[in-house]
DNA sequence: TGAATTTGATAACAAATGTTATTGCTGTTG
DNA sequence: CAACAGCAATAACATTTGTTATCAAATTCA
């Protein structure tokens, strides 16, 4: 059952045993704060099952920023890398079965895997691919309109719209609930 | 002359000079386009003096992503290092003075930054810091208004303000230039 | 099951932003 | 110097998006 993990580190069978015992199993229900807003992030979540989303307040405001679905690592990148207060809350959508491993555990098994040219190489282009990734999200709201964003989305994560509920997904693409209920109202007009 | 390159790097003397040869130093003058849209980028360029934008054409709008000043660091990011065409271009502002490596020898050096556990970690840190960066940047568009957007970059990057034209600063910002005059004349009456 | 909560649609109105056109200023170039 | 291109400000109008409120359907939970 922890396959997805093993997979995730490519390791083979003898660093495979070393690290397995690192990682928690754990399942919580919907709605559940794993990271608050102001805590300094000392775990990473690894996603078997369900999904959650990364916000933070603003001026009272619930802002979603990310999704995160099967498979998917999640945690404060900033606060747990840098050991700063985070900016964002961490919780889930759904009920969640989730991979819990610690800092110290984590940062072991970094330092181990960058001795290896090829996982290092691996988790390099990992960064760049997330920065390639990021770059074309902030992109696409310099240059498309919010119908487009959610078309984009439809095609590309159609997960999200299929999972996730409304409003969560309007504040993602940057617009109230409302609008985002008259974009889907006309696109199915025209549709007809 | 070559100062802030060797800085960038953090080499001892030996490394320098095995390096040094592989930049070459040009001057150029305004609206210079060191790589267009639909080539693949083979060279890095850093910036000794002037300023140069990342652009990207949006069914024939000139919209513009990113500015880069003395001592940055310019190449399309996702071309060179997956040798595939740029989808922007980049074109300098005012005229430039400017260092350029090719891809050949800015992979073998960075490959023997690697060797060395602190230049690996340095750099892995900028990879992360450009990440976080990014996410900060995408969060603007969904959290701030244009006119809060634009009062952050006077604050944060006055420089961006007072030498980059304006129409070019309101397709950054996500706006059009007549909006952004808008925002400045607003205010300005304020201020009164 | 039934009450409470969450979610999504819609309408009416307000505010923000885009579009187009005009004007004047500036600097460049022949 | 004159012609010209690039840039910024402004106005009038069109369109998009936000705000607030209301209602109905779906979901959760005691």
């Amino acid at each position: 059952m922890f396959e997805q993990l093993k997979d995730r580190f490519s390791l083979n069978e003898r660093q495979w045993k070393k690290y397995v015992s690192c990682f928690k199993r754990i399942q919580v229900p919907a709605k559940t704060t794993l990271l608050k807003e102001g805590e300094i992030s000392r775990k990473v979540f690894f996603i078997e099952k369900g999904c959650a989303r990364v916000w933070f307040n603003n001026d009272g405001k619930d802002v979603t920023f990310q999704f995160f679905f099967e498979n998917d690592r999640v945690s404060s990148t900033e606060s747990f890398k840098k050991n700063i207060p985070s900016i964002v809350t961490i919780e889930t959508i759904e009920p969640c079965t989730l991979f819990i491993i610690s800092k110290n555990d984590m940062d072991r098994i970094m330092n181990d895997c960058f001795e290896i040219p090829e996982l290092r190489a691996k988790f390099i282009d990992v960064l760049y691919d997330r920065n390639i990734h990021y770059m074309k999200h902030c992109l696409s709201f310099i240059r498309d309109t919010p119908q487009q964003r959610y078309l984009n989305l439809l095609k590309e994560k159609p997960q999200i719209i299929k999972r996730i509920p409304q409003h969560y997904i309007a504040s993602y693409l940057g617009i109230t609930s409302v609008h985002l209920s008259r974009i889907k109202g006309k696109l199915a007009k025209e549709k007809k």
